[in-house]
DNA sequence: ACCTGAACACCGTTCAAGT
DNA sequence: ACCTGAACACCGTTCAAGT
């Protein structure tokens, strides 16, 4: 088997440690239990990512959706900025983790790989991670811990680790928010005005100023995203690879 | 000199051409020439990001700093989304294109800085590009056309020249991206809640769960960007040198 | 043709007030 | 301690109406 599990969070269990006496001697009038926790609205806003994706995402829509007024959730959570940290940390929580003793090589694509599967797995999980601030929560900590130990491994120093750790990070994001972004939303509009599509996109180019553009028009038209984002982490592989050997001939 | 001057934008002239006879024969109780137009628009947004970001930039903002209602902009322009596109083909404007003959891995280099510099050079610059859907503005038309071409050039194949034009275009972008985001707003606060902040970071975490993100902690805190950047740039140049090496080779 | 008034359907966030 | 009502200060966008 290629990957371990990671532990698992404590919200994707059913959390029932806290349900374990529902019904305290405190008076029944109000709940003992609170309606509302962290957990649970970090677990509906998933959902509701899922069904009604990232601009959909609203703290009022949040409010309906757990049958409470939208001001309610600023007991639990500081604000939209600290829900969207939450959240991108439960995202990254189902982030596997390569084999040890494989070459730090493929520990590194299989990293890569599984960062891509994790965030195409939630609906508009790139822009969730970009619209929240440093990644300081617990799963993506374990995760960075893990690519940086590869590359210390791997035999790279403090510097290039560091450094080629934030390659890595940022390639395979940005990659998704742009294999994510729909750049199909425009078909519904019969109005030939489809400026932007890629169908006539070719035919509106001057050859004489654009021949390259439109001499690859084929690949860059997204035939095969699989393989483009494979392209990628092999350039990156490669160049780090060259980074290690120059350096240890070096000394 | 390195660089050369791609040809100038009608934006950044004084559209003199448009003001030649400003009053016509018409009846004058309507000026012939109206207050508006989209290069009015678009430069006026550019001067309106500059001072209060891309949060600021709001239809109803833009109306108030041209002195018009917020609905007068519609008439020029389909909505947010186009404005954004707009905006996004300006600030790549300034973009200079290095010389076609120095060796194609200086002239990727040269390419990669110079983006970031334009980024760079406009406040948010990033976010309105990611905001703004795919490219097909003039200007940034010319420039992945002069990436193609280097990569072209330089012996790739189709394939491998439109992948590697994506990532070395995602690259910076994504830089720019992160390297843009303040991380350093939460300093105003007084408070010690400043969790995210990098100067407790490394007493919070803990050595056992943390070694690699520990000892690698004074490059985390990007002491110096610029070192980061080119760092990345030679990264992917070198993968790709690979690969055309390896590419000739097998034929 | 071009711009305004006025509205529609939303946002995130705060805060006194309830229980 | 936890949740609500009601407001504040915004958004993007539409559209009949003015000139």
């Amino acid at each position: 088997m290629l990957y371990c599990q990671g532990e698992s969070s404590p919200l994707s269990g059913d959390n029932e440690s806290m349900k374990i006496h529902p019904r305290k001697v405190y008076s029944p009038k109000r709940p003992a239990v609170p309606a509302l926790d962290q957990g649970k609205i970090v677990r509906a806003a998933l959902t509701l990512l899922d069904e009604v994706g990232f601009d959909g995402l609203t703290m009022r829509n949040l409010g309906k959706k757990l049958g409470i007024k939208a001001a309610s959730l600023y007991w639990h959570v500081h604000g939209k900025g600290e829900l969207l940290s939450l959240l991108s940390d439960e995202i990254c929580a189902p982030m596997r983790v390569p084999d040890r003793t494989l070459p730090w090589r493929e520990q590194l694509e299989a990293l890569g790989n599984e960062y891509r599967r994790v965030l195409l797995a939630r609906r508009d999980a790139a822009r969730v991670l970009a619209g929240s601030r440093a990644s300081f929560g617990p799963h993506r900590l374990r995760l960075t811990e893990i690519v940086l130990r590869t590359l210390l491994d791997a035999g790279f120093d403090n510097r290039d680790a560091a450094y080629a750790g934030f390659l890595l990070n940022d390639y395979v994001m940005m990659f998704v928010s742009g294999e994510t972004q729909d750049v199909n939303a425009e078909i519904e509009d019969g109005a030939d005005e489809s400026f932007s599509n890629v169908q006539n996109w070719v035919e509106v180019l001057s050859p004489h100023d654009h021949p390259s553009l439109l001499a690859l028009a084929d690949y860059l038209s997204e035939p095969d995203v699989d393989e483009r984002f494979r392209f990628g982490v092999e350039i990156l592989a490669d160049g780090l690879e060259v980074r290690l050997k120059t350096r240890n001939a070096g000394r």
